[in-house]
DNA sequence: CGATGTCTGTGACATGATCACATCCGGCAA
DNA sequence: TTGCCGGATGTGATCATGTCACAGACATCG
């Protein structure tokens, strides 16, 4: 089957009204705020997550350039206000189209409606994997998952255990003994400050991916 | 702010082509197969839902007149395979738009458009809230907010254990003792066949819903 | 070097998931 | 009716995970 919208790159890249720049750790949103426009990420990237009253947090998704901030986007369609919260994850180059300019694009640009449709239906897989990996999913599988994919070419991770917690929506402590697990069987090496891993091979097959 | 799409409301009551009806219980789509086309629910409900190797099951969300399939509408838009389980739940009268007609729609028919990225979004709101529930919420929360959401007009809710698990991504024996918990302290009568919903106000407080 | 604050390790306990098996209940046949 | 059968439900034991409390390790700064 031919796939219906082949390009989900960067959007908007021609419109270059009201860049802004965000530092490092700002909220750009909370839940209960007005949605003041579509947010088009230019550089950085926005990480979106729920934060439960018992202070338990899990992440939802990033917004990085080309991707659809899906709570934007909602917040537009329904005229309601934000339900996660949203962090600069980086320093930020964004821009904010006002809710009419944001419709009118929608209404007038073909090729802009599409690639918000192929954004939208990345997002959407991969809350469904976040439903699958939270509801049906052990935590050595989501934590070597989590490694994986944040890991960089040269096999280092480098994130506290509270923020890997948060990654996969579970807590600090259980990170802490299921890295200190991983390190005994030898599929990573050390467990804090900068994690290296060992063996790929080894994660992925825990990960339940082949 | 105003909303950008007032009428989510049912899609495409003007084609009338490729009608089917579907018997209760037939699976309309496994994870793996190709997706024929654009699948509308014309009357009935498709369950969607994820399956573990384990045999752990999750209710994703319901299509019913006017939803969006959105496994159907990624897969079109991706090209790629259903990557979850859809249940007749109940008769269905469904019609298969195919990949070249939909997006022909999708290219023409502006307010078609405008409906589906209304219900787009009312879709995501409902994985959200789904990601929430499992990662973040109790046992007696997720199971009060399900009777409350399957109960009929006279507060009864008539489902197996078995299929409220499903519901809440929790195992049998965990419903069955929570749902004698819940008639230990009055707020539902009968843990069997038919379950009565005593006190919606208690049901409410336990659900963290006010 | 020591004080301070943040991050991490770990034991104890609470909650939920899994397994094993007992019990209940509704058909159905003799 | 009686007895059997199979699906659905109840329940104890045990394991995995979440929560709480606190101790130990490390970095930073004076």
């Amino acid at each position: 089957m031919a796939p219906l919208c082949r390009n989900a790159g960067t959007i908007m890249d021609r419109t270059n009204r009201n860049r802004t720049t965000i530092t490092k750790g700002t909220h750009l949103f909370r839940p209960g705020q007005d949605c003041p426009g579509y947010v088009v990420v230019h550089e950085g990237a926005i990480r979106v997550s729920l934060t439960a009253e018992s202070g338990r947090e899990i992440v939802l998704y990033r917004v990085r350039p080309g991707d659809v901030c899906l709570q934007t986007f909602s917040a537009l369609v329904h005229g309601t206000p934000y339900t996660a919260e949203g962090l600069a994850e980086t320093d930020l180059v964004i821009e904010i189209v006002p809710p009419q300019a944001f419709q009118e694009l929608v209404a007038s640009n073909h090729a802009f409606r599409m690639r918000l449709f192929g954004a939208v239906a990345d997002r959407f897989s991969d809350l469904e994997r976040l439903v699958e990996d939270v509801a049906l999913t052990g935590i050595p599988a989501r934590l070597a998952r989590a490694l994986l994919r944040l890991a960089d070419a040269d096999d280092a991770v480098n994130v506290r255990h509270e923020a890997l917690a948060i990654e996969i929506g579970s807590a600090r402590e259980v990170i802490s003994r299921q890295l200190a697990a991983f390190s005994r069987s030898g599929l990573i090496s050390g467990t804090r400050g900068v994690i290296h891993l060992v063996s790929r091979p080894g994660l992925h097959s825990v990960a339940g991916e082949f």
